[in-house]
DNA sequence: TTATAATGCAAGCAACCACTTGCAAGGTAG
DNA sequence: CTACCTTGCAAGTGGTTGCTTGCATTATAA
């Protein structure tokens, strides 16, 4: 799909763009961390864009989070906590730290969409699971949109967060706090 | 503090840096919606970024959330409703889109103290008064760090999700989403 | 009226941007 | 050996960037 060189080109992009920010990371940036010359990007892409274009088509820069990724029990922590690993090994900081940095006006277009999808769908797996343990009488709250909208909220700040601060906001890990949060989701914290 | 002129080119500024981000944008496009001419901008401020600096010393262009900004009588729903509004009423989506768009490495040794301080400091004031909870007897978890990254999660992804998406990804509105997600988080949601 | 300050306007600065071109060097396959 | 393909190198394109300058215009204040 592509060879070395278009991998280095994709790779250094994708590695400034989460330091940076797309416009702010110039061609003669990029050519300088993939060790080649600046003309042989334009032999290999159109144009600074159509890099974006192209790595979006690749898993390591792209999460592609779909609804069949999602399995469930019917077991409430066990389900939550598998959502949340889920959502965690897809969504991580680097995919955070990408999606922020491509957000420039001459990408919306292109970027929108895609953006817009992953939280999309996991909202959605929730509303339809959620929806459905409230059938069989699992949960108490006929109030799925905001059950939903604050499960995805513990999830997506937190690996914000890690993206914006790394450690220096709370050094809890990943599992732990997977764990826990949804264990308080579930059982609630009083007494 | 600001004379007229200044505060145009101050508020211009910031609501091109939340549609574009600071690279992209330029001191012809804050002229342009400022509604005067370019060489006025050098004759206010010593540069592009120094108009940056002086709005962060306006409190429409920085939320300075304070300890002292969270009460509280010790009564779990009330007091995280009453948090809850708090952030929301400084951390809006406006507020996001700024911090978002100030994203740029020529900003970043400004802005990364002032943007850190929100989270760190309701994380702060999160982590009191869970302490004081569980002391008091009223929470069953020692898990407070846990509690407070959730807690925290929870009202940043909302407004996040509101800034990024307006109502597309959720039509709930701030008051109703508060109120839904501290009932839940403080009774759980299984029967 | 006169002096001063704020602004517009037009032109221009060097630096940088994404992107191009022509040519030479090197590796590989027939 | 020859033909071809990829890449480096150096130079350069037109356009844009942040920022400056000199001068005319206007409003305000003494």
């Amino acid at each position: 799909m592509f060879d070395e060189t278009q991998m280095k080109i994709l790779n250094s992009t994708m590695m400034l763009i989460m330091e940076k920010g797309y416009t702010a990371t110039t061609t003669k940036d990029i050519a300088k961390k993939a060790g080649i010359n600046e003309c042989t990007i334009f032999r290999k892409f159109k144009s600074k864009k159509e890099i974006i274009v192209a790595a979006m088509l690749l898993p390591e820069w792209n999460p592609c989070l779909k609804e069949s990724d999602f399995k469930y029990t019917g077991e409430l922590v066990e389900d939550l906590c598998s959502f949340a690993e889920v959502y965690s090994k897809k969504v991580t900081p680097k995919m955070v730290k990408i999606s922020l940095g491509l957000r420039s006006p001459d990408l919306y277009e292109i970027t929108k969409d895609g953006i817009r999808e992953i939280p999309d769908t996991f909202k959605k797996v929730l509303v339809i699971y959620f929806t459905e343990m409230r059938k069989q009488n699992k949960i108490h709250t006929d109030d799925i949109e905001s059950l939903a909208v604050a499960f995805l909220a513990i999830n997506f700040g937190y690996v914000f967060f890690k993206a914006s601060f790394g450690d220096e906001l709370t050094e809890l890990q990943t599992k732990e706090y997977i764990e826990s949060s949804v264990r308080h989701f579930v059982n609630g914290i009083c007494k």
